[in-house]
DNA sequence: CTGTATCCAAGGGGATACTG
DNA sequence: CAGTATCCCCTTGGATACAG
């Protein structure tokens, strides 16, 4: 019920549990373009759901990382924006893109070796 | 059914897909160390089960970011070690580590800050 | 348009016990 | 010691319908 140095006091492990689920990233990448609308951002990424989104943005701004602006309007407008936090995320973010997009392929070669393996095949 | 360019060809995503697990990052973490053994492992990470201890570590292996070798030994003996495409992630999740490091507390100010919001409350 | 509420299926991951 | 096999719970997230 105690780890040395791990668990919750991992800073890495926070990090992740903020970028690390199914579309924060997504949204926080495409909020990179500039300011958008709910409706914007879900065009844009395809597949998401209103409710995931509107999820996903209601954690981002929580950690102030996006900044969620209401103009109380007769149709309602309500735009996100990246804070200077979240500007600075993306830039991890695309680092991590950077990263992916040049090890991806070695990524891939490993597992068909992995795969084609005699000895400890089975997947 | 089809995103614009981001889904399953968004590299990012797939990065995460790899490290953004539970115990990924802390066992790649553990093993920055130098070469460890299966219990070794257990040990430092401190509450992680031998299922996801192996499930992990066969992730990781099959993902050619760690070195499993076996040793016919008497008393079983398994050592792994990052590989150097594993080394370059280390690199990668230490950058991620000391941004969470340097950030977490405007991110948990934002937290109080935006729990303690009279207007937009309602966690 | 923006957002919420409900229901529900799938899977990750924990506990435990057992095998080589 | 290293690893496997079950069982099972709980969270994530998708579909759908509805509200301000």
């Amino acid at each position: 019920m105690d780890a040395d140095l791990f668990d919750a006091s991992c800073p890495s492990r926070q990090a992740l549990d903020r970028i690390g689920d199914r579309w924060s990233v997504l949204v926080v990448s495409t909020l990179a373009a500039g300011t958008l609308r709910h409706g914007e951002i879900a065009g844009r990424i395809g597949g998401i759901t209103p409710k995931m989104l509107t999820q996903t943005l209601r954690g981002l701004e929580r950690d102030g990382l996006v900044r969620r602006t209401v103009y109380a309007e007769v149709p309602p407008r309500v735009e996100y924006a990246l804070t200077g936090l979240g500007r600075d995320l993306v830039g991890l973010v695309q680092q991590l893109t950077r990263w992916a997009e040049v090890h991806i392929p070695d990524v891939e070669a490993a597992r068909a070796d992995y795969d084609a393996r005699p000895t400890a095949s089975r997947k």
